[in-house]
DNA sequence: CTATATTACATCGCATACGATATAATCGCA
DNA sequence: TGCGATTATATCGTATGCGATGTAATATAG
């Protein structure tokens, strides 16, 4: 009843997260960003203004693991995070110029991925699709 | 050039792995082990005395992250680490009988997870095989 | 045989993750 | 209306991850 660690499911997603993580490092170097940083700025790029928890809504996190994070994307000049007028508890999140700049630069992050993957982009759309499909089932379960 | 989050492949598998973990937690927390704890004392139960490097390989993790961990499973008294006599450079790590024991309690944690999932064995296997490729081909680009 | 390179592990610094808890603001109900 | 419950962030402590570097032991070239 103890499986090897090659036949977990759960190993594979683990290390597939780090080698994808490895492969955006150096892509990533080049504007400064860390991983989740750089998916709370996809977030702030592709969608609209946020809040504290919206954002950890789309990218999945708290805000105990937000906020630190998103002082030094606001340390870094990248953001802006002000309180709600309209509700005092709530912190509203905005790019600011250099921000959304940043976002040409990292325009062609998707390919160059797409590319080391080495597999088809209908092949890794499906399988994006049955991985979402198991983390919906994990987080509803 | 700037995909949304639910488009990425990179997001589906950070997701999933938290999503992962947040299914493990409580069973993991009634051993008092952590996550990546659990995968370095399921790479010992299911293979033969090891050192921190082969450790490493299996579980892709470097000295920087295994040296701290496996000192807690030390202290723990789950693990032991002593020199090699041979190569006084490397340390060997076996399990103590505490840490053996500790594998029956863990036995029922698969048929758990694989329940949570909501996805048949095999389709959970062709999954894995298919995360597998990815990440070796991510690895080796 | 010895100086140098390499290897194996450890240490340090920084940035996540996350459970537990704190705090301030808003809500809901008697 | 007023007060307890709820909500939105923030803080704290612990445990990863990992790049860079340190250190001791072993391997290797000349």
């Amino acid at each position: 009843m103890t499986l090897p660690l090659p036949d977990m499911i759960c190993f594979a997603l683990y290390s597939a997260t780090h080698a994808m993580q490895h492969v955006y490092k150096p892509l990533l170097d080049d504007l400064g960003l860390t991983y989740p940083q750089y998916l709370v700025l996809t977030a702030l790029w592709t969608g609209e203004a946020q809040t504290v928890g919206s954002l950890g809504r789309q990218v999945q996190l708290e805000s105990n693991t937000l906020t630190p994070l998103l002082k030094r994307l606001e340390d870094r000049g990248l953001i802006s995070r002000t309180r709600s007028s309209a509700d005092e508890r709530q912190v509203n999140i905005t790019l600011t110029d250099a921000g959304r700049t940043l976002q040409s630069r990292a325009a062609h992050i998707p390919a160059a991925v797409l590319e080391k993957s080495g597999l088809s982009l209908d092949d890794l759309t499906r399988l994006r699709e049955q991985i979402t499909t198991l983390r919906d089932q994990l987080r509803g379960a």
